[in-house]
DNA sequence: AACGCTAATCTAAACGTTTCGATCATGTCA
DNA sequence: TGACATGATCGAAACGTTTAGATTAGCGTT
């Protein structure tokens, strides 16, 4: 800007007033800087403009995994949103990780970004102390945390999977596997919750023994379902609680010689691209990504245009059941039903 | 940090030296400085130091569509290495926009990124310019572009459609329908040389109207298929060139009635994770995500590592035919083949 | 005791902007 | 014609760091 300044022979503020409209400036001085900038291939170094203005107009996003098609979905839609507002989106995968999820906050805060979208990972303490000293808006995202107050928006899980469960009672099912994710996240917590709600609702026991805990990743859900299933008395359905863990559960049920649904009934939590193209056709929860997207962004834009004292806002979405062809009615409903 | 410094009865620049290492600073000092951070919370501001330092160690990723389970795994592949060499990603998508595409480099640029990570789109010439008269490093990602000439690496497209339309010529297709995205980026173009290589080495016609050209969404190849298979002397084989462009084709296989692999083959570019588990399991060409996004991030930390003046290097790796059942083998070969 | 050397610490300039308040020319009005 | 408002322009401080070079203190040599 001072070479600028120099080969238009004014002085920096008058380029800088130029260039952010700020004040007017002559036509004659205009058209001096203006050619001036174009010579000299100026470009304004918004490091310097950040400092100065205490703003970066960039937002800091985590999520567990990008490979997860839901996440890779909502961080698109967020990705445009924040593009639109002429915004810079930090990317960050804390791989599940609470300790990479921290550092990675803590980079995210050292950049000054000017607010943070988490779908947080771990028990919500540390991320509360961050969120608390660090003086920048965050939006939960899918995953809300109990000490830490702030915008949220979240999926309905607990009745999304209890209408997903209770489906598959009605199709005449009774052992009803169940493979979750650690549940120390809420999803994970509400959704285990609306599986133990319909069963209840039922009448039917809950079987312990069914409920299996993985770490979200597909080998994950392979090694439940072998479990599972070489058991003698194996359910005759499995719901698993995430997207990447159905493709073990359904690589298990291959690899043992069964198949999906003549042998055993598949339902998952997320819907995928692609899932009424291949067979099986797998029943999902479907979350209405692009909602979430939008909202998270939206709640985060508000906050950015000055909204600072709101009080923290919820969003409670409504899952979807993708009803296909994974599940096949059992038993004497079966006629019922499939007629 | 003034604000330490003087808590601590210190100046900044011993805060400072101590904060970096850059000079040894008395363990009295130490101990007192150290015990004001801690007071005070403070958290050094990167950007005053990036516009000090002249670098913000952040690099630039921009990729034509986030959902394409190809660029998914590669950014989640480059986001690792980056964080693991203490960087931040701004990640970008360009949708396969030119304009959206310069707006967002030049973005990154103002933010005075320390390099990019480009996986381009349309015409070079603006990228060209753009990347000269910045004067950060530049990695091609999986497509190159003539008049760019800096570091890339790229799949041996050709190469690899050329094994995977000589795969379905082996199996007796003659009649071998193609999908690919508008040729001016450099694998459709590649792509599309195997394909009427692998043609020609067969002695085999060139049928021009089985060669469609779609805009990489799941929509085109939806609409590409269904004309090609409404024609009276319809295709034995599809392959598709890019990855949410197939599963428009077998959509369209689908509401056309019809059926994979039975009455007709596909293949595609691109592997699915679960391309193993669902019927049809896909036959596709699999790109090396992760030596690609690797290889990658590496050329682009050694330039920033400061190796600035070796020659471009253009890394060309070898994508891989998975065979799977969705591909029949035709007429008389087939019992010879499938025996 | 004067000197030089080393280690520790500090002062102040610089990075490239924005912006407040000052300056200056111009035109208007009484 | 003098006073004054207006509009355009500028000078300089500030944002929070890093760092070159200055300063100081301590200590061993001669």
């Amino acid at each position: 800007m001072l070479h600028v300044a120099e080969a238009a022979r004014v002085s920096v503020a008058t380029v800088s007033a130029l260039i952010n409209g700020t004040a007017t400036v002559s036509p004659e001085l205009s058209q001096r800087i203006e050619q001036a900038i174009r010579d000299i291939g100026y470009k304004r170094n918004a490091i310097a403009r950040s400092l100065k203005m205490g703003t970066t107009r960039t937002i800091g996003l985590t999520v567990p995994h990008i490979t997860n098609p839901f996440f890779t979905d909502v961080v698109s839609v967020i990705q445009q949103a924040f593009d639109r507002a002429g915004y810079a989106v930090m990317l960050c995968c804390t791989d599940e990780d609470l300790n990479t999820q921290d550092d990675q906050i803590r980079l995210l805060l050292d950049r000054m970004v000017d607010g943070l979208i988490v779908a947080r990972v771990g028990d919500g303490a540390i991320l509360k102390r961050i969120v608390d000293d660090a003086n920048v808006p965050v939006v939960l995202l899918d995953r809300i945390c109990k000490g830490v107050d702030t915008d949220a928006v979240v999926l309905d899980n607990q009745r999304a999977v209890f209408d997903a469960i209770t489906y598959l009672i009605n199709l005449g099912h009774r052992r009803i596997g169940y493979i979750t994710g650690t549940s120390d996240i809420s999803p994970m917590h509400d959704r285990m919750a609306g599986y133990r709600e319909a069963l209840h609702a039922a009448g039917l026991p809950i079987a312990e023994e069914l409920i299996r805990f993985g770490n979200f990743h597909e080998i994950d859900g392979y090694n439940e379902t072998m479990q599972m299933l070489s058991s003698h008395d194996r359910p005759s359905a499995i719901f698993s609680a995430n997207n990447p863990m159905v493709i073990g559960t359904m690589k298990a049920i291959r690899d043992i010689g069964l198949s999906c649904p003549e042998d055993i009934s598949v339902a998952c939590f997320d819907d995928f691209p692609w899932s009424d193209v291949f067979q099986p056709q797998l029943t999902t929860v479907a979350q209405p990504v692009q909602a979430i997207g939008e909202q998270a962004a939206n709640l985060l834009l508000d906050r950015l245009a000055g909204n600072r004292d709101a009080p923290p806002r919820k969003l409670l979405l409504k899952g979807r059941l993708m009803i296909r062809n994974s599940c096949r009615p059992l038993g004497a409903i079966a006629q019922s039903v499939s007629a």
